[in-house]
DNA sequence: TGTACATCAGTGAACGCGCGTTCACTGATGTAC
DNA sequence: TGTACATCAGTGAACGCGCGTTCACTGATGTAC
């Protein structure tokens, strides 16, 4: 082994579980863990879950979770909160490539929401599902907010409004109504499923003129 | 015993169970325990339902369901239908009273939806809450699709048209993709909570006008 | 009206299972000297 | 550079629990005679 290699070892944690032997410390247990949860959750759904399947999948012992998280709970809240993550940085995306001002970006935004709900049905069931109780978290609400906050800012911008006003506030809720709500409906039966021919962009592009107008 | 109350004794299963003496035979087990199921899916949440909770509830023992449905799941879909026969008749008891025609009916399918799902949410989240793989059934999907057309027939008269015809469909896929979103958020976080202080009345009116117009 | 009988709704005990979590432990690692 | 040591991430066995479902059974009921 040549000095180099062994500082690359030595620096990088990351890249330590790429080595072929396994090693006793995993390097990123947690992240290997989040991404097991989220696999398991899109694969079984979020109430077939379970610890003992993550942890088969992440290729520790069962007990090992419980060094990185309080429990169950807290390793599906942090699944979610990655999610989310993702879900957000993909809207931001989608926004750099359409000018400032132009609705066409209210429809990027709801595109993306209705992308995240059918490429990622667990981890919205989880968020949205009702599963309120089991997986409360302040930082699940937050983030939910921020994206919120997001679409109002768009809102406003195609109002010609300066500011976050009561009106741009309902006409945001309007719209994330509605998409939500078609978010779950595609999820369920699908478009062409239910015998809806229509575009979804279409659909979407009609919706936010009439909820902007 | 008059034999005018043996007559009504025997004729009458349903009254058995509410004489004092606890038979051997409970007289209608099979509406009990979907009874209790809709009641423990609403306190406990659909995912934590379990059959023995609902045999103490009902007061019989664990074995005795299996002689009215084949499994746990068909008692989850018998309890979801029989709520959703309970909402269908509300939103046409709903309709009795408004004029035909008057998009004031439409509004008031919206009221009566969001009503479902926020009296019964555990219901309302079995029906749609992505449980589709558990509780599937071509009962649950029929009895949608009714709900569904009652809301379309509606819209027609609304757009003047004399039958069912693509922009009604698309109209009324619109309506419902909004007042189902509404629904989840209004269930998730409810008006105030969210610190939106408008009126849902309003709301629905206000939206069934732009969808309509 | 009274009796013998078939039916079948409900019993209660038991099963095997997978679960979430705990425990005392082990051994790889980084650091102080 | 080499050694002793503290740290703490991961082990593996075990726990108690509630679950869905089954089984041979029991006894209330309605009916045929």
């Amino acid at each position: 082994m040549t000095s180099t290699e062994k500082n690359q070892l030595a620096g990088d944690h990351a890249d330590r579980r790429t080595v072929g032997k396994k090693a006793y410390h995993h390097g990123d247990l947690r992240a290997a863990l989040i991404e097991a949860t989220r696999q398991l959750v899109e694969e079984k759904g979020p109430d077939s879950f379970s610890v003992s399947q993550a942890c088969k999948l992440a290729g520790v012992s069962t007990a090992a979770p419980y060094k990185h998280f309080k429990d169950k709970n807290e390793m599906l809240v942090a699944a979610v909160l990655e999610g989310m993550g993702r879900h957000r940085k993909n809207m931001l995306a989608a926004l750099e490539s359409i000018p400032e001002g132009s609705p066409e970006r209210i429809t990027a935004i709801g595109m993306e929401y209705i992308a995240f709900a059918l490429n990622e049905p667990g981890i919205f069931r989880l968020k949205f599902g009702g599963f309120t109780d089991r997986i409360a978290d302040p930082r699940l609400e937050e983030g939910g907010q921020q994206s919120f906050g997001i679409l109002l800012s768009e809102v406003a911008k195609c109002l010609g409004e300066p500011e976050i006003t009561d009106e741009v506030r309902r006409r945001g809720f309007l719209l994330w109504s509605f998409v939500h709500g078609l978010s779950f409906i595609l999820r369920d039966h699908g478009l062409a499923e239910k015998g809806e021919k229509f575009d979804l962009h279409d659909l979407l592009e009609d919706v936010s003129e009439r909820m902007l107008s």
